[in-house]
DNA sequence: CGTCCGATTGAGGGGGGTCAAGCTGAGTGG
DNA sequence: CCACTCAGCTTGACCCCCCTCAATCGGACG
């Protein structure tokens, strides 16, 4: 289901993403220290799975390219999408309590991702307390994230949320440097309704709606935002 | 709006919560260590804050007795309440990202917390790795948390929120040495329907309902659980 | 050109919000 | 000791938002 990649080149120290990613903050030194640390990638296919509930966790993986969802399932069958992450998101941050896996990880389109495996982590985090206190940061901001998701879902309106999660997904785009008003949706209508709380009616209904009033334009999964401000006025503050 | 205290008896490696808080998993030695980080405690009445969302993180709190509810709040007044906190469980795990607390933290009845102070942790950590991986472990559990409450609240019809919700206290309460079946919600209808997105006359009714259909027994904040296990299949399983 | 999956759009109904009127019990002051 | 107050809770009536069910459409791919 995935590809195992040895590591040769363009390693933390030289990555593109920077600052986006776990370097955050972090020395060029201490980057380089870092590069020692992660030494693989892997490589998923669309609908390939990172990692299922129940697997054992030995590693946190930073999406380097790509995108993936995590869902929560249960016995029935159940799922609620709980994430969509994009390149410099970090994947697998719940499940280190009991060091296994409670979501299931599955990419979006061909993805790769970098292995940051925990016991090359604890070995160095001695020598390096960046490194601790950047991933301290990291859990504490998935925390700030999931908590904002539960304001959503408690607080605003369908067409509100619809409204929101555009404009989350724009501005995690712009943080990465590409176009924060013209992009691809890399999910289906029902995914966005099952994150959201929503039917799939009611989402493809409110993009509709804001497609016939000009605040966006839509052509299948492509969106244009056409009055972001508009949007933004629509979907209020959810508590940020 | 609060009392410091110093401490000078009953430090973590003699606290009756022991497991149950931030020592689980570490040895007696290694509590012995943490007993020189934890040197303060903060005492709260009822309705008083820990903290406030903008003040500089310099810590994280447990709970040794009492409890807390955290909420997010933005400008317009809006408000959603994030968690109600028992004893043995941290507050403050949210804001690590910018050292800025982002919530508010509120005592909902007396409440007394132990001080944990970054500083002192961050000191102490290379000669305590297990202090570490056991905050790391925290904070994964406080995602893990917050992701279920996204869970209930896009997959769980009102009245199966409020059955959860019962369930819960009851667990926690249960985990802590008390009753299981009979407890008292320190929190107002207005509040868990804040909690549950709902409104406070939804919430009435159901719990109405609960004890008119034998459920449970209600008196005012007193509540008895005479059906657990048909509140649980009431509740379903929200992804877990 | 046919098939299929995802998306759109419509019609109808119900769950939960809104508004409003009482109720209850704890606290207060005479 | 008891009326008074007030905040929190309960209960009812109404209605709207969103879900459900269903039909149709559209692009992708063989």
């Amino acid at each position: 289901m995935h590809k195992r990649i040895t590591v040769t080149s363009d390693r933390c120290s030289t990555c593109m993403l920077g600052d986006l990613c776990l370097p955050l903050g972090m020395s060029q030194r201490d980057r380089q220290v870092l590069d020692q640390i992660i030494k693989e990638r892997i490589r998923l296919p669309k609908g390939g799975s990172l990692f299922q509930a129940g697997d054992a966790v030995t590693a946190v993986y930073g999406i380097r390219s790509g995108s993936i969802k995590t869902q929560l399932e249960d016995a029935s069958g159940q799922v609620q999408i709980t994430g969509f992450l994009l390149p410099g998101e970090i994947v697998g941050l719940d499940g280190l309590l009991q060091l296994r896996q409670v979501s299931h990880a599955v990419a979006l389109e061909t993805t790769e991702v970098c292995v940051i495996r925990l016991d090359e982590m604890d070995g160095l985090a001695p020598h390096l307390p960046s490194l601790q206190q950047q991933f301290r940061r990291l859990l504490s901001k998935e925390i700030g994230r999931s908590q904002q998701m539960t304001a959503t879902l408690a607080l605003l309106r369908s067409d509100q949320r619809v409204a929101a999660f555009l404009l989350n997904i724009s501005q995690r785009l712009a943080a990465l440097g590409y176009s924060a008003e013209a992009f691809v949706l890399r999910m289906s209508r029902a995914e966005i309704g099952n994150y959201l709380g929503l039917t799939l009616e009611t989402v493809s209904r409110w993009l509709s709606r804001f497609a016939r009033d000009g605040l966006i334009r839509l052509q299948q999964r492509e969106v244009t935002l056409l009055q972001p401000q508009a949007l933004q006025q629509l979907a209020g503050t959810a508590c940020d």
